[in-house]
DNA sequence: CAAGAGATCATCT
DNA sequence: GATGATCTCTTGA
């Protein structure tokens, strides 16, 4: 079965849609002459200048710019002086919107089985659980910021292969409460359960 | 198991 | 000068 990489159609949809459509897929990164495959398990979305959350609700600044540009773009940032975070770019330019990456979990192996649990959605202690372990695990940084997912030749997003059956459960965002009104808005997405 | 603190720096005020 | 879309380790019940 051939993967199949997304186009700008995919990523080009409201953010909460591209997040919960992100779940079970494969993200792809090239490292060195090896490419990893991983099944992203864990998504946040962050949806335009309104939302007090979305780090572009503060404005259009240098940071920001990437998430005012065209769909499936990565935005890439550090946080908390350490640890990188993963976003894709969604909708239309000048709409300021992205998906966070939240988790994921190996393609093969045995913590394939283990990553879904709990009704918050808390992965298996895999390495990926959570979005500065996945960033560290990936070696994503700031060289990959503003990165063209639909042509990239280091990191992109695949159908990958189909799950037999995937359970899909929706939470709060973490870590936003001074996001006013919209902490507590479901735009999280996680994969409950799934078989393969 | 839960709660708290420290690490560490780009970005914005 | 303050603050995070986090993680890990330590403490203590």
């Amino acid at each position: 079965m051939k993967n199949h990489r997304f186009t700008s159609d995919f990523f080009n949809r409201p953010t909460p849609v591209v997040a919960r459509g992100l779940l079970g897929k494969f993200l792809a990164r090239r490292m060195g002459k090896k490419i990893v495959r991983v099944i992203i398990t864990e998504t946040e979305a962050y949806c335009g200048k309104k939302d007090l959350a979305c780090h572009a609700s503060k404005g259009r600044t240098k940071r920001t710019e990437v998430m005012f540009g065209p769909a499936g773009h990565a935005y890439v940032y550090l946080i908390y002086g350490m640890y990188h975070c993963l976003n894709i770019v969604t909708g239309k330019v000048d709409y300021p919107a992205a998906v966070l990456i939240r988790g994921a979990c190996p393609v093969r192996g045995r913590a394939r089985a283990l990553a879904p649990e709990g009704p918050w959605g808390r992965a298996a202690s895999n390495g990926m659980n959570g979005p500065g372990k996945l960033c560290r695990f990936l070696r994503i940084d700031k060289t990959l910021n503003d990165e063209d997912l639909i042509k990239s030749k280091r990191l992109w997003v695949e159908e990958g292969v189909k799950l037999k059956s995937m359970q899909i459960g929706r939470s709060k965002r973490i870590g936003i409460d001074y996001a006013g009104p919209y902490k507590s808005k479901l735009w999280r997405f996680f994969v409950k359960r799934w078989t393969f």
